[in-house]
DNA sequence: TCTGGGGTCCTGCCGCAC
DNA sequence: TCTGGTGCGGCAGGACCC
């Protein structure tokens, strides 16, 4: 039997600007912009925040109406990231199967090591804790997808224990929404259908859920809701894409300055391949309307680079492929397709 | 009325090669 | 020479994640 612990920091970006400013402690704090008259969403909201309602993928003018004395911040990515890695290191000092899950989570197998998860998990918390002064919550469960569940179960700073006998009485009363990769669309689609909970989910026909989800999807919801994961942990990935993108304060019409932002994207995209030591063939241009009609061309070139010349020239050619009726809300540009550049050591050029 | 930015993966469609 | 099946890469859109 596997043993797996998610970890998930509480409130992180709200619990590192508190660390380092302790004026913000026990105030509503709300990451994600300085301005909240400006367009913007909640990155993430402290839990004094939270209770006015407040909470992530939220519009910031819609948290400034729901508490206008909150603390507004902008989102410091490289502080975080150094308190990130911090987190991720003394991780792997109790294990090395760690799966990085984005900025502030990660999966930990702990299977091969000799003392109770419930023990491990109380030193993982202390030492983050004397370590950065942040507290997390874990979930223990015999795979990646029931230890998620769990480790959300009782936060902030909460320990939870999910076993396989556990499923029917804690995590079939759950809704559907609380299963990873269930996002609101699927929520919705699911209520319409009846199935609110994860139970009901689980009673569904598998040939049924396929018909209705895809023979990929349809499998995993059955699985899933039945606490079947066996997928293993990815200690190791290799970016697959690079992007920037930018949603204008107003929506603009003006062919010149969607253009020269742009080519001002490309450049900083050409930047981010150079210094993760890649480079890609496939570029994409984004454009999203002021209607929220979010559209994409790409164009696939012959031979893979880094160079932001190259990266413009067939941005641009994508971006003529736009029939720009519609005012413009957002541009952006992928580069995909990504290889890594090969390090020669040495002279054998 | 509002809806960021940076990603991944899946699906359906199309054209092309065999 | 024509037709059809199949596999694959490229492309566009959508759903989801943090």
């Amino acid at each position: 039997m596997r043993r797996i612990l998610h970890i998930d920091m509480d409130a992180f970006f709200a619990a590192v600007e508190q660390k380092r400013n302790s004026e913000l402690i026990g105030k509503p704090l709300v990451i994600g912009g300085r301005d909240p008259t400006q367009r913007g969403v909640v990155s993430t909201a402290s839990y004094e925040a939270r209770k006015f309602g407040i909470h992530s993928a939220m519009p910031l003018r819609t948290a400034y109406k729901l508490c206008p004395h909150a603390v507004f911040l902008p989102v410091d990515y490289e502080e975080y990231s150094r308190v990130s890695e911090t987190i991720k290191l003394l991780l792997r000092e109790f294990s090395p199967i760690m799966e990085d899950v984005g900025i502030d989570e990660a999966f930990l197998d702990i299977s091969q090591i000799d003392k109770s998860a419930e023990e491990i998990a109380k030193e993982i918390k202390a030492k983050i804790l004397e370590e950065t002064g942040l507290t997390c919550s874990i979930g223990i469960a015999p795979n990646k997808l029931l230890a998620k569940i769990a480790s959300d179960m009782q936060k902030p700073n909460g320990l939870t224990i999910i076993t396989e006998d556990d499923i029917e009485s804690r995590i079939w009363p759950l809704p559907v929404r609380k299963l990873w990769g269930v996002g609101p669309k699927t929520e919705t689609y699911l209520k319409e259908m009846s199935i609110e909970t994860i139970g009901k989910l689980a009673a569904v026909p598998l040939d049924t859920l396929i018909e209705r989800f895809g023979e990929s999807y349809g499998r995993y919801l059955c699985e899933a809701s039945k606490g079947i994961d066996e997928s293993p942990l990815v200690t190791h990935r290799e970016p697959k894409s690079t992007s920037r993108e930018i949603t204008f304060q107003t929506d603009i019409s003006n062919w010149q300055d969607i253009a020269r932002t742009l080519a001002e994207l490309t450049r900083e995209v050409a930047n981010d391949l150079k210094q993760a030591g890649c480079k890609g063939r496939t570029i994409t241009v984004k454009i999203r309307f002021s209607d929220f009609e979010t559209h994409t061309r790409a164009k696939t070139i012959e031979k893979p680079t880094n160079s932001a010349d190259e990266i413009r020239t067939a941005a641009f050619d994508c971006l003529k492929r736009f029939a720009l009726k519609k005012k413009v809300r957002l541009v952006g540009v992928r580069v995909g397709g990504l290889e890594k550049l090969k390090v020669y050591i040495g002279n054998n050029l």
